[in-house]
DNA sequence: TATATTCGTTCAGCGCCCAAACATACTCGT
DNA sequence: ACGAGTATGTTTGGGCGCTGAACGAATATA
């Protein structure tokens, strides 16, 4: 939930140290009562100066700036629950910015707008098999749904701060450019760049770009709702299998970009040959292939959310041969998670893609692996659970992520309508 | 090397949010100098400033204070190197701080003390196998050791800001509680309380407990000398395997301090049963019971740096017996190697313990192994190499805690003697 | 010797937080 | 009904730390 001293900015994080003046700490402070006001729910001034430590004098012309910013409101006197001067509650104002994200992975798009508050109030997607069309008749047709999102937004009254863009494949943040994306076989494409020249209506000027896995983590960890656990790995099935890292609320892209690629941890050494050359990866005996294989379902798409449809369907009738081969995953995606938790010991996995709706199933078989091979297991117990954003987590991540840098520095920027 | 926009305490991390006034921005700039003139090397007012970006006006002032504390000395006129009046020099004074570490282990103890530019000054160590010894006999030897760093620390002239103690089991880093060592026998030991009162000289006042893996990693991240590399795990060998887990400069000990388990990571599922109970773990293979084993050595203590003695005798002359062991458990060490690097994408990775001297013979092996596993690894050439501090990596680590609190806080306390 | 250049210091100015005092609004007791 | 008590929100003076510009100092160049 809480970082460090001062919140680090989520996209563009300058590691080279910088100096710090008065206007860090104003920064810092702002950015310390909107935090507040925004997870302790509605506080008054003086609550709100207790809860951070901060002086009741600040805390009001802070809050003076966050109202004028429209990021705060007043809701009116609350009524008066004892002695004393009843103070006027201050609540986080949903509206008063908002995101647009863009995902684009192999079977279409999604665009959708996300206020502050984490709500998506707008979403718009087009299903397709997008293999190898080109990166600019793709990126023409995306440009398109974010106008219509900028759109929408304006026509809710939502001043948008940014807009990310979820991609599947290697991305180089600095360059923002989408370096490799195997499946959709493009290779060094200026997505930011090019999706602008397209741009019919104006767009905001932050545009952030990041692969759709670390967004998905990133939107889990931001309006996943995990309460207080800000340490948590996100495993995603698909055909591949990878993971998003969060320790200490900060995601581990890795020095290069690489990493979470928990898909090729050796399960099983007598296992089938991986396209990576190993033999027995985890992706072999619990991706989506594994799995439909396994489960005898030919009859289904082989990539996405719809292709687990028809499997569902026989989990809940009780079709031994579909529950065997989920079972099978699950273990086989236990003895991950127990190196996962092992190396890290993050008290919370959450399962995403393929293995939200899978859950039911998975869990039992994957918790009994872990308890076994994890030496800690009495001690911390493991949480896993479904993702609570479902197959929208990157869309609402890549949303969210500019408003993680405004949350950041409320004030750094102008002002907003109502 | 450089952290976030300010550098977090190493030791007591405070992650309540806390409001921020002008005393940090001192605090964060006058560490910012510090830094710089530590890594930079000696330099002038002007180029601080011109390197840290702060004015001249403040680093003048800021520097003045670092020379009040002693930990900054100015090195006189530099021979005039251009145009322009010539600025004096400024240079980190080694010996203007110092750190005690002590570590306990099972096969003895060891004390140190350490200088601001992380030289070993003094240095004192007692063998013999500790196991099934009472924490009082321990401890009340291990004081006596501490007394002596200290009164040492005292005759270079270097003030001690702080003792460091590492000790090989599960921490409770709040209560400063060392909770379980199983080799030790001990449980719920108050090892820092227990150690002051055996204490015969004034100690000084800061005292940090930790594990002796996670501050063997802190040693090796600041006075290990990685040049730029602020991401690595260290990968310590003996009976177990552990590891050290270093992202961005900052040591992941998990969210209850487990973590960090390499050794428990299943490599080989029809292997030997492990003590944890599962099947194949990697210090079953990789251990250095295995490996002596392996090589036949049976002429040898069962822990410690002295037992790999003789098995190096053997590996120098070349005994194929020796060399096929430790070459196969450079292979099941890179098939660890290869699930942290697919996991966390770190570029280097540091072997301690048994393996540093080992490190000439598991290379090639583990390197192969780690190769063919892991998928960026032809975009993401990976570095291997031995624990630049050997066996004290922890002690030093221990020693040098307490002055990474000062160099994050270089004027919060009062200053010293020359 | 005069000028340009760089270094280090000094001095107002400004922004920010804090502490304390003040005005406000409501409850409680008589 | 009315004052005492309590909590909220605002105003004011003070301190601290950074900035920017100006000034003396030390050296190279013409």
């Amino acid at each position: 939930m809480s970082t460090g001293p001062i919140p680090p900015s989520a996209s563009r994080s300058l590691d080279r140290p910088r100096p710090t003046d008065q206007s860090d700490v104003r920064r810092h402070n702002a950015a310390l009562v909107l935090d507040c006001v925004d997870a302790a729910g509605p506080l008054s001034r003086a609550r709100v100066a207790a809860h951070t430590g901060l002086t009741r004098a600040t805390v009001g012309t802070i809050v003076d700036e966050l109202i004028a910013a429209g990021l705060v409101s007043e809701k009116g006197t609350r009524a008066p629950s004892g002695v004393g001067r009843p103070g006027t509650d201050l609540a986080l104002r949903p509206e008063g910015a908002g995101g647009v994200g863009l995902e684009i992975n192999v079977d279409g798009y999604v665009a959708s707008v996300v206020d502050l508050a984490g709500t998506v109030r707008h979403r718009a997607a087009r299903s397709g098999d997008l293999r190898g069309r080109t990166a600019t008749a793709v990126l023409r047709t995306a440009a398109r749904l974010v106008d219509d999102a900028v759109a929408a937004a304006y026509d809710l009254g939502i001043p948008v701060r940014g807009i990310g863009v979820a991609v599947p494949g290697l991305v180089d943040l600095g360059e923002q450019v989408l370096r490799l994306a195997p499946n959709l076989g493009w290779t060094d494409v200026r997505v930011v760049e090019r999706l602008r020249s397209y741009a019919v209506t104006t767009w905001p000027s932050p545009m952030v770009l990041d692969n759709e896995a670390n967004l998905a983590a990133l939107g889990e960890l931001w309006v996943g709702g995990h309460g207080s656990a800000d340490s948590f790995v996100l495993v995603n099935g698909d055909v591949g299998v990878g993971a998003g890292v969060v320790l200490d609320g900060r995601l581990h892209r890795g020095t290069r970009g690489f990493g979470g690629e928990l898909g090729h941890l050796t399960v099983a050494p007598d296992g089938p040959e991986c396209r990576c050359g190993a033999r027995g990866c985890l992706e072999q005996v619990a991706g989506l292939d594994f799995i439909l294989r396994q489960a005898g379902v030919r009859d289904a798409p082989r990539t996405g959310e719809d292709a687990v449809a028809p499997l569902l369907a026989r989990l809940a009738r009780g079709d031994e041969r579909a529950v065997a081969a989920v079972r099978q995953a699950g273990e086989s995606l236990g003895v991950g998670v127990a190196a996962l938790v092992n190396l890290f010991d993050v008290e919370t996995v959450v399962l995403g893609g393929i293995f939200a709706p899978l859950f039911p199933w998975l869990d039992e078989p994957l918790r009994a692996v872990v308890r076994r091979r994890v030496l800690s297991a009495a001690w911390a117990p493991l949480t896993v659970r479904p993702s609570a954003l479902g197959r929208d987590a990157a869309v609402i991540g890549a949303a969210y992520a500019p408003l993680r840098d405004l949350l950041a520095d409320p004030l750094g920027a102008d002002a907003s309508v109502a």
